[in-house]
DNA sequence: AGGTTTTTTGGAAACGTTTCCAAGGCTAGG
DNA sequence: CCTAGCCTTGGAAACGTTTCCAAAAAACCT
């Protein structure tokens, strides 16, 4: 199916060069007003469209953009795809998506794959952006481009929720409501900075709140056998009284991995999410967890890449702390009395000030 | 930024002719082994990499496909969007994504676009695959295409869930309860046929039951007062024990307004949904709802597409009854008994009690 | 050796645009 | 009435490939 109709057809159909009828339909250059309407004519009768490849060919640019993330499974993603792709269309430019399943094989290939049908820009996520092979192809490349959810390297910009502070906010929560020792539960630690960073803001959060570490549950790609993992872990640490999880999906199969166990949230354990889907208000208890606003993000990374693209000025960063709340739920909350004596009798606390927490537990309990 | 290497570079630098480092790196006709080694040494030694825009431009194929939907905020679409993209990429093909927002304008500007980027495919659902300006303009273009979760015309091929008979069977799960008055709550019941079937499949399966005609509550973008409409509703309809909603957020968001306004699920109003996203499971009650498998269907769109552009016998389309299967949950039960007598006393009482209904009127519309 | 295949090679056309440039027709100023 | 300048116009080059074709080189026959 070859292109049907050509300029050179409505050339000839109008009587004229070819030039002439590129210069009329891109309103560049001159043309006398009969000439503009055979062209036009013409341009009707044979419904005539300008194929973009050539276009793209001769300006050596393709008003296309490769956007690159993990997985559109995870709603945060899919959003944030939404709104750069909306920033982009408006704009006129097109999305090129490519899912990388939070595979480091595949995502180079992503990027290859991308640079080679030369879209114009880059917004991606990548599994690990200081060590990126394909992410270093982009920047040598000289391909405009804005990270997305990553801990942007040196000279590169990233669109992020700050998942270290926000992290920090979650030890703050629990410690608020009488914690002393939480679990931290990991999806794809291994291939996902966020995940990583995460768990380093809340492991200096517990710290710095004089909290015990947190202990870490690391799980792989399903998540069918949780309540089995779940039931080990809470056995190997039997002090722990709330769960901060790595997104609210994954605390919202904790919560209910932890009915399957005969705990009841929040009152045997609490738990916090990441992110902040809307399904988190709508279960009950509802979902204490970090909302975040990953639509804003992407159109933000997607302006930011258009900045550079035009030679504009690239739009703000954020605030950091202005990219993430806290949003209470009912699946937080203090731990119960059983629960805190436990493990009074039982942990021989670290450096740490239990006493004193346990006191503001009683306080928030009697409320 | 102009192609920085180019196969004239490469042809210079290995002292041959364009021709023979064409024919070369992409092993078709012949060449000495020593040429073939003189090219390879060259290309790599100038990082040369094909531009995909003037390979296209001399083939006349993109190897890129337009994929449009109406949302990825929907993880129905996320889905079926990665499924699709997924089977594209495995056969070399890679997909241009948008998103229309529901809105007809979008839809067919977004099909322009993609035509004119000379797009080798289209995966994509429509508002109203009956009379889609954009699918006609494909359909006569020839442009290998299939539709995704629509009806599909004559001539088209649709990968889609059988809303119609799904919906037939969530009358029949209502009736086995011992439902008789029961809503559909429709969200976008003008912009998507797929809501419409529903609606159309859920009336005639509550005829066939000998059930009320479904009463029918629409509504529009936010479900910000879902609550009050709901209220609204019921007041409206004090007989219904059941509402059927078009999809799982929405059933979600409708049991939170039921609690809201202080009924209990199931036992006051019994709800079933729509997709079966996995959260469904992870609430309680459990939601009632029809599972799909998106994923599945943007694949199967996609190999579809590509059978036709390959023209390889098309993919078979799924048994339309195995393309959904009913999920029972916790928030599907019998209608409460007490509810049933507690109407009775209360029949005329005005809006104070919502969750009071007049089994009486119920029993005689049901004749 | 000479003629006949077969292989290897490179020039050039083509894909559909945009844009440079030169040529022609006009207008206007002298 | 002539010339300098402006407006219009179209030919042709360029963008980076692939592919057709013919020429050159190598191989294989008697």
């Amino acid at each position: 199916m070859r292109q049907p109709v050509t300029i050179k057809d409505v050339a000839i159909r109008a009587g004229c060069g070819v030039a002439t009828v590129s210069r009329v339909l891109n309103n560049t250059g001159s043309a006398s007003a009969e000439m503009r309407g055979r062209v036009i004519a013409a341009t009707n009768a044979l419904g005539f469209e300008f194929s973009e490849v050539a276009r793209s060919l001769q300006s050596n640019t393709t008003r296309t953009i490769g956007c690159i993330v993990p997985s559109l499974a995870n709603p945060v993603f899919a959003d944030a795809v939404q709104g750069a792709q909306e920033a982009f269309q408006e704009a006129g430019y097109q999305t090129l998506l490519l899912c990388t399943n939070y595979d480091l094989e595949f995502e180079a290939q992503a990027i290859r794959t991308l640079t080679a049908k030369k879209v114009d820009g880059f917004v991606l996520t990548v599994s690990d952006a200081l060590n990126s092979e394909g992410l270093k192809a982009i920047q040598s490349g000289g391909v405009p481009h804005c990270l997305l959810f990553n801990l942007a390297p040196a000279n590169d910009q990233s669109w992020s929720v700050d998942d270290h502070s926000a992290a920090l906010r979650v030890a703050d929560a629990f410690v608020e409501k009488g914690h002393d020792h939480v679990g931290f539960l990991a999806l794809k630690f291994k291939s996902s900075d966020r995940a990583r960073q995460r768990y380093k803001g809340f492991v200096e959060g517990c710290s710095r709140n004089g909290m015990t570490p947190p202990a870490l549950l690391e799980i792989d790609e399903d998540s069918q056998d949780l309540t089995a993992l779940m039931k080990a872990f809470i056995e190997e640490n039997p002090s722990i009284t709330g769960i901060f999880a790595s997104n609210d999906f994954l605390a919202l199969a904790t919560i209910r991995s932890a009915r399957a166990l005969g705990l009841t949230v929040p009152n045997d354990l609490s738990i916090v999410g990441f992110d902040g889907i809307e399904v988190g208000t709508m279960v009950e208890p509802s979902l204490a967890t970090i909302v975040t606003n990953p639509k804003l993000m992407g159109a933000g990374a997607a302006r930011t890449v258009l900045s550079v693209i035009n030679g504009t000025p690239a739009p703000d960063l954020p605030d950091p702390n202005l990219t993430f709340s806290f949003r209470t739920g009912g699946s937080l909350a203090a731990p119960a009395a059983e629960r805190v004596d436990d493990k009074r009798g039982v942990a021989l606390s670290p450096s740490n000030n239990p006493t004193q927490k346990n006191d503001e537990t009683q306080q928030e309990r009697s409320k």
